[in-house]
DNA sequence: CTGAAGCGTAAGTCGTAGCTTTCGTTCGTG
DNA sequence: CACGAACGAAAGCTACGACTTACGCTTCAG
């Protein structure tokens, strides 16, 4: 199945921490030691996480001193948005198949 | 932080299986079996990846005969959405954010 | 009423993702 | 130049979840 590959965003969306991650971040782009101490997790975790979010193309990083701003990566957003759009518009269109069907069930 | 129970569609989305699950049936609705024909995993399996989408608010089921016929729940999707478009909106925000910062940055 | 089809559930196994710990690297500060 | 801060990477451990197998229930057909 294609859309196996296209699923990256959800997977890394799926997880509480990266969801809360990137929570964080859709307030106001944050270092990783900030995200670190807003979340229960040790800063290497979020490192990681961070990770997955920037391969998923959901973040993206910014080198500032030895710091690393994160900020949330709207085309990444947008992505899911739109795969999440095309499911909702399928399923009203299933719904009327399902009414006409019942229409021809009888039979 | 109160968005952890609100992901629970997204844990739900998170899974590969239970993604191609929701692509089938945004095609159109479909019986448990007529599911498992599809992938490469058994009925039961599919069965309780049903069970997870179920109490993610994401599909509902409809008994015919023995059949149980799943279909999508498009206020489920529409959720998920909802939530995707509000980390959207405050990115950009974001963007702003950092751009002005930028102008103050370099003192 | 008997048999089969279609599902859901429970128990059990196994892989893997998430977390911590440790270490190495880069950059700023005195 | 030396020290500390901030971060990423690798290794190891643990726990959770995905899948299978086995079983019981419901519904339709004969």
């Amino acid at each position: 199945m294609a859309a196996f590959k296209a699923h990256q965003g959800w997977e890394a969306l799926g997880d509480p921490s990266r969801f809360a991650i990137v929570q964080c971040l859709a307030e106001r782009p944050r270092a990783v030691g900030d995200l670190a101490d807003e979340l229960p997790i040790s800063r290497q975790a979020v490192s990681q996480h961070l990770r997955v979010l920037k391969d998923a193309g959901l973040v993206a990083a910014q080198a500032v001193g030895t710091r690393r701003i994160y900020r949330l990566n709207p085309a990444g957003v947008a992505a899911l948005k739109d795969q999440l759009d095309t499911f909702w518009r399928r399923a009203l269109d299933g719904y009327q198949n399902v009414i006409e069907d019942k229409t021809e069930e009888g039979s």
